[in-house]
DNA sequence: CGGCTACTTGACCAGATTCAACTCTTGTGG
DNA sequence: CCACAAGAGTTGAATCTGGTCAAGTAGCCG
């Protein structure tokens, strides 16, 4: 669907940043990206180093994590094509927060620091989508944190399985599947648990028919009995 | 300090959406602007409330929380002189995810939806300060969820309280005085835990010397230890 | 003084983490 | 092609942090 659709021109029409730009500007934007190719477990941009790009995802997955001095680590989401990576450059941040790495192999547009913010300041629209994609992001975090400290595990769980499906579900004949490589270490470190109760909670939806999992993989069978998991007050 | 410093002229040039903007845009800007009061207690927007207006503080403290639909509440952050009220105006957001109440009496300055958009798209100095002030609140949000995620309560409490001494601490003879009256529910509705729990931790402090605190009121006497407790593994 | 709100503290309990042992997949190299 | 190592997942048992329940004290305002 995504993979190969892109031509050589029209890459970044339809990226979330660039929403909304005249077409003329949209090449003169391209004309001053470069062209980035990412292997599988290969990482970015890392947490702590100076941030001086920002790249659109053509295609390919990417996962952002933080990790913290005693190595606990957290995801914090996943970006697919259209998504904005390194917005801490955009920002003027001063270092990445975050590392990003690539779960699949997969073709990314990068800008230096200095080109992109020129351009915000060129065609104001782009300045806007960044308003908007931050306050996005924002909102979610909030929310996030608004299920770590009123939700317990299941609930969070279900939560995040949900929002998987939303943002990378592919119909099957089984159910809604998450179409990238997930295991139970990913599904703890976004819900903020162990392996262990996401192993245990996942058994328990599996016997009752509600998902289907494997090896880093999962199906959601039942999404509706899975939301009202994800709303019932516990 | 801040309060009745602000003259008529002027009010905008400290404010953190429109710091770098030429004086001659400033007084366009303010002329679209709306006054607006603030008694203790009022509320100024309401989650779910459609987002029409944007504010800056001029003089007070808010509080921004957000309430599940089972009556929890979490405490987003607070909000003082300089700082922007209502983002979700400027990323184009439907509805405020969150609301906003006044913590002492204060003044603010408005704009509404279209009036606030129309300034970021002619002054792009201003949309790249609204994407600097998301960028740097989502990268907070990010940081007290990881925080959430790896640290065991009594960190948090401490990270807590430290953040608001740096955003709200007014030296006194005892030590570093939070600025604004604050519950131990408050604190707990931060650190997303429950009022007795930061009590107890809270006592715990006490007996060691390290925060003197009262009814609503919490005096940070020995920071350094505090802060080795908020650095100190679990 | 009485009522209200904020705060404190003890006892108990439970959800979730930790520890540990084991199984199932998958991929690799002899 | 099979063996085996490494990675991923499962599951039981013990433990414990922090929440819940309950009862009481201290400060504040009309």
């Amino acid at each position: 669907m995504w993979h190969g659709a892109a031509s050589d021109c029209g890459l970044l029409e339809k990226a979330e940043l660039f929403r909304g730009v005249p077409s003329g500007a949209l090449a003169e934007i391209q004309a001053s990206s470069f062209r980035r190719h990412l292997c599988a477990d290969e990482a970015l941009v890392r947490q702590g180093d100076p941030a001086e790009t920002l790249h659109i995802v053509l295609s390919g997955r990417l996962r952002v994590t933080q990790t913290t001095p005693e190595g606990h680590q957290i995801i914090i989401r996943y970006l697919g094509p259209e998504e904005t990576v390194g917005c801490t450059t955009l920002s003027g941040g001063a270092y990445y927060p975050g590392t990003v790495t690539a779960v699949d192999d997969g073709k990314l547009l990068g800008w230096n620091a200095t080109a992109i913010r020129q351009v915000m300041v060129t065609y104001p629209q782009v300045a806007m989508n960044a308003v908007a994609i931050l306050g996005t992001r924002y909102v979610e975090m909030q929310t996030r944190l608004r299920e770590r400290a009123t939700q317990n595990v299941e609930r969070r769980i279900a939560h995040t399985v949900l929002r998987l499906t939303r943002q990378a579900g592919r119909r099957t004949t089984r159910g809604i599947e998450i179409a990238f490589p997930l295991s139970r270490q990913d599904l703890a470190e976004m819900a903020g648990t162990t392996l262990h109760t996401v192993s245990r909670t996942l058994s328990g939806w599996e016997s009752r028919g509600i998902v289907d999992s494997g090896r880093r993989l999962v199906v959601v069978c039942k999404p509706d009995i899975l939301s009202s998991i994800a709303n019932t007050p516990s």
